[in-house]
DNA sequence: TTTGCGTGTGAAAAACCCGTGAACGAGCGT
DNA sequence: ACGCTCGTTCACGGGTTTTTCACACGCAAA
């Protein structure tokens, strides 16, 4: 897990200096976005701030502390709260727990212990929220839904079978970057390509068709000879507007029949 | 209603007879389901067991506590792990922390702070859904009262099962978002599916029929072949109206963004 | 230009998935 | 014990997806 997927944000309501100043050095060297208050400040202003956390000292806010305990955990939702205090009873720290806290701690605490807790309370909110990776990923008029298992163009689905769209995802993820085509079999397929399977290509065929009927302006998925393919939408020169080649032409094409539909 | 609200599913690890008595004691009083282990279990019965959380002194699962501690935080999601030991160091916390395990408490602890904890790990995730469960869910016609086990359609029960009822709360929870085969399973049934089972095709022919039958104008269900099941109330086409019989008629996902979730 | 190999294409074959009806058995109240 | 409901399992059939094949085409090296 990198830095950046533990970035948090925080704000502590604190009055206690020994203890900010240490920890706010762990929270720069950690990377996570702060802010210190000294006292309590209104539920919708916590709001604005579109925190993950909050870490308050109850004693810190004064004699109300409880009621802005409650008021913040029922006001803001999805708001991971921890209480970290001096010398607290069972009775108050359940108290602060029913109230809507996430998790007491009691001071004195080493910094790291305190990170580690609200990671703790942020990851699990986070769990709750967000099932698995995944909002809609746009490529130019493309629309990638994993919790769908389809892409849409125009907020039609293009009706990708499960192959066809493990195989588009996959090249979206790295869209510019060539993809071997060993590599492809290797990911999609799950285990190792055989010499000679054409099913890559199969695939890769129709998953320009349906990009193709549903998106004739832009084309996606690029040929590498020899290697593989690259997703990397681009929008179409359209041959009718400049430099027309002449329709007839067309027709004129001698003996190579592009449809020899007839066989046997 | 508030207790019930709490009600929670725990499975206790531990061997120190003492704490565990009068653990059980408060356990029972709140009304909470239990079962009390004496030693690790492998991560699928732990699935299978459909628990809210897991307390567990590592020192009582023996020396691979901590490798057990970050298999059962990754193999079982949505399960909340909290960690009751006796003598911990910082290093130690943190290290559970991170490992995936939700809170951590020192022994000697007072029962009712466990309980406490146990209930604010617990609650985001359960909140998420009470508040769903809590409100008679509307889509479309069909009426999802969770405090009853039952579904209805103009006031009229659909007479489900157990669990069909379970099925259809699963996939109305995130409506327009496919659900795998698997996790169904999972899900509802509590542990992995066998090869070639069927139960879950079957359960959703009954929910079908159900459906159909008190709300004969809307599609609620649609399959996703090869992955699993999608719930997502759509007007059915009237066949008697006009239409061509479009044959290949199959995946009509609409564009509509039928997306209620929350954030970025 | 010619040649060789890799890729695009259409269609048929094979494999797979799902809907369906029905049989079986466990649990439960009568 | 009886009948009932519910959950599970099986087998069949139709439909969809995936694989395979044969051939045409295109690219790059000789």
């Amino acid at each position: 897990m990198t830095e950046q997927a533990r970035a948090v944000r925080l704000a502590v309501i604190d009055t206690d200096t020994a203890f900010l100043t240490v920890l706010q050095n762990r929270l720069d060297s950690a990377g996570w976005q702060h802010r210190l208050l000294t006292e309590g400040v209104p539920s919708d202003e916590l709001v604005a701030m579109k925190l993950n956390a909050l870490l308050i000292d109850i004693s810190a806010v004064g004699p109300n502390g409880w009621e802005f305990l409650e008021r913040v955990a029922g006001s803001v939702p999805g708001l991971g709260i921890l209480v970290c205090t001096a010398q607290s009873t069972v009775a108050q720290r359940v108290r602060g727990l029913r109230l809507g806290a996430d998790d007491w701690i009691s001071k004195p605490c080493h910094p790291e212990e305190v990170m580690a807790r609200i990671e703790a309370v942020v990851r699990r909110r986070k769990r709750a929220e967000v099932r698995l990776n995944a909002w809609p990923v746009l490529h130019a008029e493309l629309e990638i839904r994993s919790d769908q298992y389809q892409a849409f163009v125009g907020g039609q689905a293009l009706g990708l079978t499960r192959r066809e769209f493990e195989l588009l995802e996959l090249l979206a993820q790295v869209p510019g970057q060539v993809i071997e085509r060993e590599e492809i079999y290797q990911k999609v397929w799950g285990y190792a390509m055989a010499h000679g399977d054409r099913s890559v290509d199969v695939f890769i065929r129709k998953l320009r068709q349906k990009l193709q009927s549903h998106s004739p302006d832009w084309r996606y998925i690029h040929t590498h000879f020899g290697i593989g393919y690259r997703f990397d939408p681009e929008r179409v020169h359209d041959p009718a507007e400049s430099d027309a080649p002449a329709p007839g032409e067309q027709f004129t094409s001698p003996s190579p029949d592009l449809h020899p539909t007839v066989t046997t």
